[in-house]
Parts: C-alpha cells; sequence; structure tokens
DNA sequence: AGCAGAATTCATCATGTGTTGAATTTATGT
DNA sequence: ACATAAATTCAACACATGATGAATTCTGCT
C-alpha cells in the first residue's frame, strides 16, 4: 500500500488515484478505531504521503471523515428495497438488508466507523442520530404509522447485534452464517413493528 | 469538586478521602468520553488534584480504569435475581434487572464507560467480552439449557437499547418511562430464549 | 520524640497530535 | 512556449498526553 519511496516533493508523473488511497485507507482506519482513535498522521502513513497533503485535500481530520463516511450508504435506495413491501413482510425485509449491508466489508467499513466514532465523539454521534432519525425512523414511522419507540426497539435490536458481531467479534455470533441470524432477527423485528 | 486551593505539596491535614474523589471522577469521565477520550490530567483536574497523584495511586491510566471498574456491577449478585426463576419468566426478569441497573446513575457509570470504551479499545472490549461471557452467557446458557446464539441474539437487544438510549439519546427512546421500555423489550427477550 | 511511610505537588521528558506556510515538481490550458 | 493550477513534501508550531523522579508535608507507630 506504500507508494512513493522517492523522498522528494513535487507532483508525480502519471494520473493520479492518490485521494482515493488516502479514502480507501481512512475508512479503514476509521472503521478499525474510530473517529478519535484514528489520526491524520496514521492515514497518511498508511496511504505512503505526507501528513500534509491528507490536510491539503480534504481541508483537516473532520473533513477526511465525512469524505470517508459518505461512500456506498445509499441512505435513501437501502431503504427502497424495504420501503414497497407488505407491512407483514417488513421484518423479513429489514433483517435481509441489514445483513446484505453488514456483510459485504466495502459498505460495512463505512458503518462501523460511524457506529464507532458515535460513542465517543459529538458530531459523529449526530451524523449517527440523523442517520437513525431520517434514513430508518422517517421513512418506516410515516409510511406505516408505526410508533417511534417501537421502530427504535426494532432499530435498538439491529444495533445490538452489529456491536456483538462485528466490534466485539463475540463468538458464536460472530461467525454464525447469516441466514441463520436473519431467521433469529426477522420474527423479532416483525413483533416490534406489528404490536399496536 | 475542586479542593485544594493551597498550591503547595506535601500531605493534607485530616483524614483522606482523595483516593474515592478522585475514582468517582474516573467513573464519570469514562462514563462521558470512554476510556480513550477521558485523559489522566482531565481526571486530575475535575478532582483538583496533581495528575502525578493519580498514576501514584492507581500506578497509571489502565490502573485508574480498572479501579473504576470494579464498583458495584456485582457481577454474580445481579444475576441471582435472575437464576432462580422459572425460565418461563425469564425474559420479564432480565428485562426488569436490565432497566433497573441502567436507571441508576450510580450503576450506569460503570457500565456506561465499559460499553463505549469497549468499542474502541482493545482491552476494555476484552472485558466486556469477558462479562458477557461469563456474567450473562455461561449461566443462562447451562442452567437453562439454551443455546449460546439465541442468548447473544437477546443480549443484542439489550445492549441496542442502551445505544439509543443512553450513548445516543435518540428521542423518544430516551425519555420513555422504564416500565414502557420493559413492556416492549420483556417479550422479545423471551421470545429469543424460547425457540429451541 | 523520633522515624518509617503515606500523601501530595513540582518540574520535566519523550511522544503524538492537528494545523500551517512555504518550497518544489508536474500537468494542463492557451 | 508559457503561465496557471494542482500535487506533493518539508519544517515547524502549539498543544496535550502518560510517565517519572525528586522534594515536601503530614500521619501513625514505637
Amino acid at each position: 500500500m506504500a507508494a512513493d519511496v522517492t523522498g522528494r516533493p513535487g507532483r508525480r508523473p502519471g494520473p493520479t488515484e492518490t485521494r482515493e488511497r488516502i479514502l480507501a485507507c481512512a475508512r479503514r482506519l476509521f472503521a478499525e478505531k474510530g473517529y478519535d482513535g484514528a489520526s491524520l498522521r496514521g492515514i497518511a502513513r498508511e496511504a505512503g504521503v505526507d501528513p500534509a497533503l491528507v490536510h491539503h485535500f480534504f481541508g483537516g481530520k473532520q473533513g477526511v471523515f465525512v469524505a470517508a463516511m459518505r461512500f456506498p450508504i445509499d441512505p435513501a435506495a437501502v431503504l427502497e428495497q424495504v420501503a414497497h413491501m407488505p407491512r407483514e413482510r417488513l421484518g423479513e425485509a429489514l433483517a435481509r438488508v441489514f445483513l446484505e449491508v453488514w456483510d459485504d466489508p466495502a459498505r460495512r467499513a463505512p458503518a462501523l466507523a460511524l457506529l464507532r466514532s458515535a460513542m465517543t465523539n459529538e458530531q459523529a454521534a449526530t451524523m449517527m442520530r440523523q442517520f437513525v432519525s431520517s434514513a430508518l425512523l422517517g421513512p418506516i414511522t410515516e409510511r406505516y404509522r408505526i410508533p417511534p419507540l417501537r421502530v427504535q426497539a426494532a432499530v435498538g435490536q439491529m444495533i445490538g447485534m452489529a456491536v456483538l458481531r462485528y466490534v466485539l467479534e463475540v463468538e458464536p455470533i460472530a461467525s454464525a452464517p447469516p441466514q441463520e441470524l436473519a431467521a433469529m432477527l426477522a420474527p423479532v423485528l416483525q413483533h416490534h413493528l406489528d404490536s399496536s
């Protein structure tokens, strides 16, 4: 992953993919250590680049974070799969989408980064609150007329599973096959969303 | 909360409660910012004390953390309330204990600190894994012969609720009355623990 | 009274952090 | 060919962190 062995300044020949490389490393480090734990310099080191370059491209650490976050989270596109579903299969659909996103490493990285960061960083927490509220709560709550508390209980079940499986990596849930988890998840989500 | 306005060194007259004061501040700060976010110096500042004192008492930052963690988590005593319950009321009992602990600020602090810290700090993660495994999974799994995966799904539901309610403080779940949450929680926990 | 030990502060070190401004090299548009 | 803009590194700053060793003041035991 390291690039310039040449220690001298100035632009490199050929087309430049450095920006993407930095973003990829940033996603990995933010996902591994959270916002506060990852450092600009660490990201630069991983990308084989001077820290000042990272700062120059994104205007600061926070800039790198937001740039790294808006990747494949498809805030609306994901919910599209859920939105036009008969209400009695909502649980099933949610469980499937949840596991689909979290089991794809590329889409898991930003999600993990946000989850980890939101626990200790106020700005990341605000981002996550907004995501929960406007990408999950909002649509479901108004399309299906389900009380917010119920929806949040369902969201909580998913978050907790993400914590155990992807953050703490506790066994056996960390290695369980996705279908098995979906089978456990679906009825519970459905139950939460059902009760009047 | 500040103590010595006298800036001069040496032992203070009278009996000393400084150690406890430091621990209290440590619990608060670890709960607010997590292990990596809280600093030795910040704790010392809050306690109105020199950073070196904290180091002297607990032998380092990690020492402060473990000392702050082993407070009122009663690893076994809490589960006592659950352990001798008929299996069909396990969900109810778990939900009650969960909300009881998390709604008492004194007992919530260490729990919150561990939850927040475990997301980015490997040692805290290990602590939390051990707590989940040996204080929740172990007892329930072998006393009631419930598959670990099921128990973890139930634990996940509780963790997720803690995240939404106490870390992110999303409304309306952050302000919902405990009984309402217990009423939503109990049947779901029971369901997880029921299915063969 | 005296003395070991505990409590407490001070000054300091090495390290890591985000940020900034200037310098240098290449690419691109005219 | 030339000029502007972009990419890239370097050097440095101001600051915070955890840790350490020495110095000072008090308590408690004998």
